[in-house]
DNA sequence: GATGAATGAGCCTTCATTCAT
DNA sequence: TATGAATGAAGGCTCATTCAT
């Protein structure tokens, strides 16, 4: 029960963290800030981060990983290519519209030169099963010989920005769109 | 000649603002810091601009424009559907490569809240005349019936993130991923 | 054996102070710096001190004390003035080299407003035995007839200083060093 | 005129230095007070200073200089040594008696870690007249063949103490105390 | 007695902005 | 117009002290 305390403590001030970070972006939103959204004093942040960057870091650090883990839920590796593609779209897509918060957050850090490159490499490890398929599907003679970045510029990228934007007009995106959205993917990439 | 200097110095501070964001991030690049690259007192800039945000804001909003005009020179609205994509599409990628620096603050400044919405808004609708021709090319059966948002990020998101990606690696794009890519962007969105 | 523990502990804590003091300055020797040092909790030290500036002045009054006794181990007032002086005057050097580390900290604590008034006034009255000696010198002829301070300026002050001197050059003061410090000490005050 | 105003500034704040420190030591006189005292803002005092060590340091250094250029006035190397010692001598105590506050504020220093060891060693190199004057009375058997440290220790340390116990009691020295205590000293490092 | 997580006042420092020149 | 010294509010962070366990 002490655990679980302590648990909550730190967690509160890293959704505090997304939160404020989010809202007012990261020179606008103080220590004090954080720490008065998540219900601690400033100096308690220091007991479990060494300093703002690191606090940053951390939480980009942990959504990331929690992203990878969320987009594979469901994927297993003797799925067709075409099949393990659909899977893994569909939960990018539901990851973005589910927690569009931490999503926001992720785009956020990756254009500012607050995360540490270290940071953001260990970001594109995770998602190597993606890599994998891909490359099984090259071997396949179904996928374009495009490098990964390429694959992912056309395949999922699109999508990301599609959410993103829906969320930010508050308009949603329909079935259809959807279904349009993951055939264009589809069509980018496959031969 | 008077006229002259004075347009001098207001570029000259756009210019170091550009800079020393880019290099330093929105948050480490103190107004001061800017004056000095800028050759120019602080308090001169403040002849020149409300305050910081007017400043970035002003900025942002001049290299909206400027990337606007140049995405469609060379065309010519009399262009079939896909001659016009193509110049736009080359025209997008040529300014992704050759002013990078513009590039990259853009980027930044989208995902920040330190730019106005209504700045936002005035950007995109400086690309109306793509809008159009997407539009030409749904009347005449040749582009898929997709949102505006929608035939973006699949055609023109993935050369930007590409470009990107390439300059922040330090690797170039060959002839042939540039084809390849072309191809993509129009697959994705042609019918 | 509860007591001795309880003891240790309070010793602890004073021994690490002195180190901490020392080796780091007053201002950077956090109580959690000297609780750590001391292999004991933070709050502890609020049982056995009142606050922070309670524990220097403890240290420092327990040191003081510690070298008002040492100063005058093998004297007895039946010697005659020069050989109780000379053996006092040997102590005075022999502490200052043996410890230090306390001498460090007293002189560090004297040129200081963290040290209370009352406290210093205390650490003089400790070394009355001495008074008591340069007086019946002055009775018999021997001693200048100068005041308690000017007598200690002029034969003890100088081989104070001298060590910490000698300590703080990483050099040692020779034999024949000794001797003449000692004879200009005593040719300073002595008649 | 502006140099002027400029000039009282930063003396303004050096002043303020060495009151806020002297009378609550360093880590209790904190920037802002000192600011007010100098009637200044704080970020004034990052103007003429990098930081609040650099301001402590500066100043030390400066009282230093001045400390060892007051020393040898009325000093000149022709003289017998006895005269220039006594000339020398005489300045000290002066020194000592006119600026009790800047000689309280250098011997706070010297028993500090707060000033560069470099700074400390600049301040004795700036006596070296005085270390030139002895060495000449010890080539014409005048003076005893001790260090300079000893020598030091001997002749000047004692009535620097002594000036600043008296302050400290608020009593004063009186005439015949300062010629005992100049006799003292002569006697204790002549042969 | 003992702990150590938590507190929050206060410190040093930065920097957007102003204004006298 | 242009300057740049001066401002002072505000930020990140520390650390003496407390209190529930």
């Amino acid at each position: 029960m002490e655990k679980v305390k302590v648990q909550n403590k730190r967690e509160a001030i890293l959704k505090a963290t997304l939160k404020m970070v989010n809202n007012h972006g990261f020179h606008a939103a103080p220590m004090s800030m954080i720490s008065k959204q998540a219900g601690v004093s400033p100096g308690t942040i220091y007991l479990y981060f060494e300093n703002k960057e690191d606090l940053i870091n951390t939480l980009y650090r942990e959504l990331k990983a929690k992203f990878a883990e969320m987009i594979f839920s469901g994927f297993d590796s003797d799925m067709t290519v075409l099949d393990g593609f659909k899977v893994i779209w569909g939960n990018v897509l539901a990851y973005k519209c589910n927690e569009p918060e931490e999503a926001l957050f992720i785009e956020q850090c990756d254009n500012t030169p607050m995360i540490s490159d270290e940071n953001k490499q260990k970001g594109y490890q995770a998602i190597q099963p993606l890599y994998d398929l891909w490359e099984r599907g090259q071997r396949e003679g179904v996928v374009k010989p495009f490098s990964r970045i390429m694959l992912f510029s056309f395949s999922l990228l699109p999508i990301l920005y599609l959410v993103k934007e829906s969320l930010r007009n508050e308009t949603s995106l329909s079935t259809v769109d959807i279904e349009n959205a993951f055939k264009a993917s589809w069509d980018a990439i496959s031969l």
